[in-house]
DNA sequence: TCTGATAATGTGAACGCTAACAGTTAACCC
DNA sequence: GGGTTAACTGTTAGCGTTCACATTATCAGA
């Protein structure tokens, strides 16, 4: 049986160290006008008594709780997956608290009961990366008085937003292939309900057209299994399809499965591109072309963003990522007749 | 210029109420004796001033923070991340909240870092999963008075644990490779110092052992390139080979990437286990046969243990979860001949 | 109508900290 | 040595809750 021990509070520190609580406190925060030798000694006591300030008793006097809520949807993604984790090291890195709370991003009550979660620890800031819906109108009516940071969503009217430029990415590999000589390229999309989908459409669009080429694109959403099932059934010949622009890595593992059964050489017959760099991508039978969004820097954006929100410097930038095009195997010239 | 919006208190909603401020914290917390007409006149206060009660208040007065840690290493790969989603999800059931940090899980100063981060809220439990070292020692000797969970660790003396029977898993999947006929198994192991690493390499040596079959390991550890390089190299024939027990879904992939390039037919020549069931194992070139740990399971099981303990009841119960089996094409009998 | 129980509500203090201010010491200059 | 300034330290109050207790309202049953 765990006895009940009393932790120690700023006052027993300041007994031990015979000061007054305030030197103490003083200590704590650095602030100034402590003589060297006051503080080392308050310094011993804490570390005696393995002393912990009270983070709530803080945040009740300062208003500040140091924490930044993230709702997260679709984390179980390798996009959402990598930003969640580098967004979460930077706000350690600024001496913040990460808490975040998962939702189902295609439903709006869950999302408001994750914001009501969330709502109750008096939070500083909030990061949303709802990659299905926009949730703004939401998340600003619910809490009108912190600053919201919306990754991945369109950038509205005033408010903090970081998005990867999917319009430019597909435009990049887009032109890629047409670089390669590639006149009949097709898109797999990713689901319309989705907010990254139709900017990838758009960029891919934009390519063909300023390379008098006509689109094609055919939905889907993001799923292995959807690629295969598309590449199980697609046509290439009919078409005079070579090279295929896929919405996401794992459209483009689904392809290539499919093509692979089907004796469809990749590059050979067709190129394929992917978006995200999953891990496997390289290690794919071809490695694959495909468009790497720069986490790490989306992380420390973020949180630079929300800090200066935060602090009221009224620098409301929204920021852009640009992804950067890999060019690995999976993607070639096309085969001669074409 | 947002002007400075001071946040109803307890005391604004009991006025608008006109009644006192105890009703009030009454009605909040559900507490007994309270009239119907009066607790629904208090609702509506709280919903007309917008009401949410302050956390900092609460856990200063109550000692609860309803806020449980999570210190999570290695959190990209898979397993880590699926078990985190899982927790997160049931942590936030039990009206409770989840703040988690991520470290290195190689790096013990990392480890030391992230527990002094956290430790600073007066969390009320920990959860510690760090795959590779076991850090129990460290997180008992920094947070000495709460609960902590570790998971993926060997079950410790009177400390809370819950472990993936990697063990178990192992043996299923190499007596399903000994069933079907199959006599020269290869474990390709991961690194040891990782904790699932060794179990693995003991489950897959106890079911050839009773098998009356040698053991034959290469130590590797989890990535895609290093099965690849293995596949490349590997002289099936020299030693008889018919069948291989991946450490996990990665090295199996990159395995097949290079018996792909080389030609060796899979399963027909040599069959493959994996370990994780990652979303690609199904959608490879063939579906991979692999372990499936239950995150949804262990969630339940952690936050269940976690609540337990915090509630003092005295259950210290390490559980185990056994994963399941996926039997896809990538098994099959060995070739005649062997 | 009174009595005692129980339901319903109110009062004051305390949680551990920081902000604001007040007080004390040290240092320096004329 | 007195006065001014700066450096350091102490005192008090209050953040928004809940807890423990005190008080008042309600409603039986005699």
């Amino acid at each position: 049986m765990p006895e009940k021990i009393k932790k120690p509070n700023i006052y027993d520190v300041a007994n031990l160290a015979g000061v007054s609580h305030q030197t103490v406190s003083r200590v704590i925060n650095d602030g100034p006008h402590t003589k060297a030798e006051t503080r080392a000694r308050v310094e011993r006591a804490m570390s005696d008594l393995s002393y912990v300030p009270n983070a709530a008793a803080r945040a009740l006097v300062t208003a500040r709780s140091k924490m930044i809520g993230m709702v997260v949807a679709d984390e179980i993604f390798f996009g959402p997956a990598g930003m969640l984790h580098s967004l979460k090291n930077e706000i350690r890195l600024a001496d913040y608290f990460a808490i975040s709370c998962s939702v189902d991003g295609s439903s709006s009550e869950s999302m408001v009961e994750g914001i009501k979660h969330l709502r109750k620890l008096g939070l500083e800031a909030i990061v949303v990366t709802t990659p299905q819906f926009d949730y703004s109108e939401t998340v600003r009516q619910m809490l009108p008085n912190i600053p919201a940071l919306f990754i991945d969503s369109k950038s509205g009217e005033g408010q903090l937003s970081i998005s990867l430029d999917n319009f430019a990415g597909t435009r990049l590999a887009t032109e890629h292939l047409i670089g390669l000589g590639h006149k009949n390229i097709l898109h797999i999309s990713g689901p319309s309900t989705w907010q990254d989908a139709k900017p990838r459409v758009r960029g891919y669009e934009s390519a063909m057209l300023a390379a008098g080429l006509a689109p094609n694109v055919i939905s889907a959403d993001w799923l292995i299994e959807t690629g295969y099932a598309i590449g199980l059934k697609l046509d290439l010949d009919a078409s005079q399809t070579t090279a295929i622009v896929a919405a996401n890595d794992h459209l483009a593992l689904g392809l290539m499965k499919a093509f692979h059964e089907r004796s469809i050489a990749v590059p050979d017959r067709v190129s394929i591109v992917g978006f995200d760099d999953i891990p496997e991508a390289a290690y794919l039978a071809p490695p694959l072309t495909t468009l790497r969004p720069d986490f790490d820097q989306l992380g420390k954006l973020a949180v630079g963003l929300i800090l200066g929100s935060i602090s009221q410097s009224e620098t409301v930038d929204n920021k852009t990522l640009y992804p950067e095009l890999i060019i690995r195997n999976s993607t070639a010239a096309p085969p001669t007749g074409f």
